[in-house]
Order: structure tokens, then C-alpha cells, then sequence
DNA sequence: TTATTAACTGAACATTCAGTCATTAAAAGC
DNA sequence: GCTTTTAATGACTGAATGTTCAGTTAATAA
């Protein structure tokens, strides 16, 4: 047996394809498949199904393989579900950080721009699938979702205290941030993207026969959820 | 095969069982166990492990019973989880709705009736493992989805809508119950009991060694989460 | 051309587990 | 006691699927 985690990618797989920048010249057939492409895959089947649900013979095909290349770059179908997570949660929260750093405006203006930043960049897209992906397979999965909580929920959330400590140092929100406030914050875009991948094809509130006017009532309501949350923040 | 739904518990098990008050004297070997019982153990484990994970063989030992046994009164791991979903609801929305007609205060005390009631009889208990459960499984079962949504999420909802639009009507709250304010009010209690049944083991925020100042802790969070979404609807 | 190396394949293997059923147990009627 | 009826059991089965590996393919090096 290796010495390696058995959730992290076998080594072969970083060396050669993570870092690139080899200087020898490669020997033998170049790969075919990116590593990314696997994890893209992954991601999109395990949001829809749920983890054991989706059969590592459906990614490999979403991803013209075969099942046995899915082993030339992950250990075990646990491995790969913790390079979805960990591939999705890397580039994700460097955006917010940078933003908070160069705000100077209001309170309030700065945290409609983190909240709608989170939506464009992940509530969005499909990396909004991970939340709900977490909340089913946190208990089955403890160094994952260890992981999950210390990488992402624990820096969003500081995030979102960040902001909330600038607004209230300007005078203009009425509570500094603590935990609980900070969820509240989060909790209507959080729960909008947990239906969204859950009961969204069930809820009936928005035409289905037209995507363009669903993301338009889409847009509104985030619009909506986020100015609530500024008016419990700000003052009377 | 029978010609009932196959996510309705068996038709003896309901005649004999659940319509107790048969006029005729039983024969044969009295039931020894309760199929509500074997209900509960499997929403126990139904939520801390998931569907997939968990075994009919280790629902059958948590009630006492065997394997077998389950398939006396549930015909498949989907009926037993259909089973849960609807013993689940039925009795939870009962109260909430008789509160609300009866409420003759304001707006503010009414939310806070509803959704503190909504804590103690769902959050805290272990029917608040049922969103977390029905998050991860909405896509796996769209019929029982489909029925969660009408039967308990629309309700809620409506309860709710009530609510804000009876303390707008009093001219307490600023808007009326739109869906997207309505979500928006019950969203950090509903994130907090999705949280408490994922990522609970894994947050380090409560002192898991004293189970009642953990409880006190909790208490003061559903309030402060209560009064954060109160201070949003009312006027400024 | 031939050897060597690495990527890839898919059939075979091993395990897990939902669902079945022949059997046993315990009650009531005769 | 004997029969009938219902409850309960747990070994068994079959399907699904995670995992393995001997063999194949495609590239470079000699």
C-alpha cells in the first residue's frame, strides 16, 4: 500500500500532468484525458445523483474513457470525490478577498458586490452544486467535509465578517460581525443554491420553457435576497 | 405485483396496524413491533448516514428486528423512505397553522411564535434531519420530492406569506410576503438545522463536551437568527 | 526496425446489499 | 392436543458496481 492519503491523487498524476512544466522531454503515449476534465465530470454527476448514486463508469464515459483510466489518476472513487471538492474550492474564494481588500465605498455597496460576486462565480455556475454535494456526504465523508469547512465555509464566512465589521465601522450597519449574523447574511443565496440543485426541477415558481426568463426572475430574487439582508444589517 | 403505489406501506400493515380499532379478535402472533418505530430508526438513519449508506439489515437491528421483518410492513427501501418523509410531515405543520389563525398580537410577536415553534418542533427534534435528507435525495426520488414540496414546503411557505402579509397589513412590516421574502425569513433557521445534520460533527464553534451549554448556545443563535430577519421586515 | 515507456482498455473479480422465501414461533379456535 | 393463522427469522440469491490487471496502443529512443 502507499504511504499517500488515500484521498489525495496518486503521485504520478500531480507530477505529470498538475505540473506541467517537466523539463525532460516525455516518453511513451501522451495522455489523452486532463486530469480537470475527470473532476469536471465528476462534479456535474455527483451534484446531479448524489455521490453514490453516480457510477465511476458514467464519469468515465461523460468523459470518453474508459473506467480504468479513472484509476490511472485516483486511487478510489472517494479519492476522486475529494479532488472535486478540493479542484473546486481553490480558485473559488481568491476573487472575494481581492475584492474586499480594494473596497472603499459603503458598507452597504461592498456587500451587494461580495454577495453578487459569490452568485456569478459559484452559485451560478456549476461549481453550485458543491454546497449541496457537502450537505448529503459531510457525515460519510469527516476529512472532506473537515476540509470543506476549514477551506471554504471558514474563510467565506470571514468574508462576509470582514464586511460586515467595515460597514459597522463606518457607522452604517447596525451589528458587527459575528458567527451567527454571518449566516444569517449568507443563509438566503446558500439555501437558494441548495433548492436550486435539489427540488429545482420539482419547483414549479419559475417557466421552465424558457431560460432566459427564468435567469431574468433568477436575478431578481437574488437582487431581493441581497438588499433584504443590507436592511437587517444597517441601521433604522 | 400488487397494484398499490410501491411508496405506500403494504395494505395489512396499514389495516391491522395503523387502523388499530379492528372490531374482530386478532388471531395468530401479535405483532411485536411498531411500524412507527421502524419508521423513526429509519429517518435516524436515513439522516445521519443517507439514503444509499444506510442498510435496511441496520434499520432492522436499531428497531429490534430482522431484515425480514421490515419487509412485512414496507415493500421496498423506497416505500420505507417515502414511509418517513410522510410520517414526518403529517404531524409537524398542524400547530403552525392553528397559531397563525389564532394569533390576535403583532406582527413581529406572531414571527416570532412561528418560527420559534418551528424550532422546537422541527429543528430541534429529529425531524429537522428531514431538509438535510430531502437536499441530498430530491433528484434520486422526484416523486417524494414532488409530494415534500407540496405537502410540507408550500404549506410552510403559505404559513409564512401569512404571517408577513398579517403584520403588513397591521403596517408593522415594510413589504408583503413575496416567495423571495418568504425564503428569505426562513433561511438561516432552515440553513442552520441543514448545517446541524452535515457539518455538525465537523463545526468546532459549539462545545461538544457540555451537551446543555450547547443548547443554551443554540438557543441564543435561533434568536438572534429570528430577530436579524424581524429587524428586515419591519419598517425603518 | 526494434525496444522501451507510458496511457489506456475492458473483461474479470470481489464485495456489498436489496429483496426473497422456506422455516420456525406464538397466539387463538376447536 | 391439534389446527389455523399471523409474525418473525436469517440464510440465500441476484444484480449492481467499485476495483484490479493482463493485454493493447501509441508515442519516443536507440
Amino acid at each position: 500500500m502507499s504511504e499517500h492519503s488515500p484521498l489525495l491523487p496518486v503521485p504520478h498524476a500531480t507530477d505529470v500532468h498538475a505540473a506541467d512544466a517537466h523539463p525532460l522531454v516525455r516518453r511513451g503515449r501522451p495522455a489523452l484525458v486532463d486530469p480537470a476534465t475527470l473532476v469536471a465530470c465528476a462534479l456535474d454527476l455527483f451534484v446531479e445523483k448524489g455521490y453514490a448514486a453516480t457510477r465511476l463508469e458514467d464519469v468515465a464515459l461523460a468523459a470518453g474513457v474508459s473506467k480504468g483510466t479513472l484509476y490511472l489518476y485516483f486511487d478510489s472513487k472517494a479519492a476522486l470525490f475529494a479532488a472535486v471538492v478540493r479542484q473546486g474550492l481553490v480558485p473559488a474564494l481568491a476573487g472575494g478577498e481581492a475584492l474586499l481588500d480594494s473596497h472603499r465605498g459603503s458598507g452597504a455597496d461592498l456587500m451587494r458586490e461580495l454577495l453578487w460576486g459569490w452568485w456569478r462565480l459559484i452559485g451560478a455556475t456549476r461549481l453550485g452544486g458543491l454546497p449541496k454535494l457537502m450537505v448529503a456526504e459531510a457525515r460519510n465523508f469527516p476529512d472532506i467535509a473537515e476540509l470543506y469547512h476549514r477551506e471554504v465555509m471558514a474563510r467565506g464566512c470571514a468574508l462576509i465578517r470582514r464586511a460586515i465589521d467595515y460597514g459597522h465601522a463606518r457607522g452604517e450597519f447596525r451589528v458587527a460581525g459575528d458567527p451567527c449574523t454571518v449566516q444569517a447574511v449568507m443563509a438566503p443565496l446558500l439555501l437558494r443554491v441548495l433548492m436550486k440543485h435539489s427540488f429545482g426541477c420539482v419547483d414549479h415558481a419559475a417557466p421552465a420553457d424558457d431560460p432566459s426568463a427564468a435567469a431574468q426572475a433568477e436575478s431578481t430574487d437574488i437582487a431581493a435576497s441581497i438588499e433584504f439582508v443590507i436592511r437587517a444589517l444597517e441601521h433604522d
